[in-house]
DNA sequence: ATATCTGCAAAGACTTTGCATGAGA
DNA sequence: TCTCATGCAAAGTCTTTGCAGATAT
């Protein structure tokens, strides 16, 4: 069943720059395909090793600092002392999404809520920083902090 | 000479919270209030070690734990492995800025641009997103990433 | 007086690296 | 065949913790 961007869309890109398609980078992958959430090395890895036992935690290292330098994957930090890793998404790709974190428990929220000021804001910025400072935008990151709920239930 | 909040702003804060004021925790203050940028716990350190060589680097860590979780001090990830902290600014103070960070060779600029739209586009988000998600929402970061222009012409 | 704070040394946690072996093109 | 990729184990780096002594209030 071939994903939303085609049959291993991510082949060309690839053998494009050189890389070898294995068995290990095609699990990672498959697991960040399908992911909900936001997974830490150590998920991927338990993900990946009930059909891929051969595949150690370094490998899982590797190829996320390989998909990270290639752009398609965001590494975040969410303040718990482990990053985290999502597949990159456009700013118009349906799954484009920001973080809401609580500070007290470190749940995360992903929320798509996007308004048409943040676009605007968006768009604005990065023409204007790219022209400023001479920078070639290629990503940005937005993350709102706060206590959820349930922590300032608990607080209270 | 007092700083620009006043003569020893956080003092009341402390005492409030049931801290004490420690020489430590005054010259930390002091390297953070007048920091011209992010700094990492071990920048701060050394910054601190020439007037107060008795203040070990647990001290450093201890105290921006503590500054972190009151909101005086805001804590950064910035990709290279270490934390970076600076004295909090709320959104329409002078110093408020968001970092633009260089994927390849990690340096980072401040900029303090379109802060207008930003405050118009934060303002309906944050809104938004705590009614939503019944999220108090007391911070939030913003960055931008690209290849600065010297990374770009090693590359060419 | 006493609860808080501190330095030191050691531990901890996540991530990276060296090297010989294995695998893709 | 000839690189590139990988596992394992060890190292590395930043950060946190335990504890006895020092300090602020």
């Amino acid at each position: 069943m071939p994903g939303p961007r085609g049959p291993v869309w991510w082949h060309g890109r690839f053998r494009g720059c050189g890389y070898r398609i294995t068995l290990g980078r095609e699990a990672i992958l498959h697991v960040l395909t399908r992911a909900e959430a936001h997974l830490s090395a150590e998920d991927i890895y338990l993900k990946v090793h009930p059909s891929c036992p051969s595949v150690g935690l370094t490998t899982i290292y590797r190829t996320l600092e390989l998909l990270v330098d290639m752009g398609l994957v965001h590494k975040f930090d969410f303040g718990d002392g482990r990053a985290r890793y999502e597949l990159a998404e456009g700013p118009k790709k349906e799954g484009h999404h920001h973080h809401l974190v609580c500070t007290s428990c470190k749940r995360v929220i992903n929320y798509t809520d996007f308004i048409d000021e943040e676009l605007e804001f968006l768009k604005r910025a990065e023409e204007g920083l790219a022209k400023k400072y001479q920078f070639d935008i290629t990503n940005h990151m937005i993350q709102f902090y706060g206590m959820c709920d349930n922590c300032r239930k608990k607080k209270a």
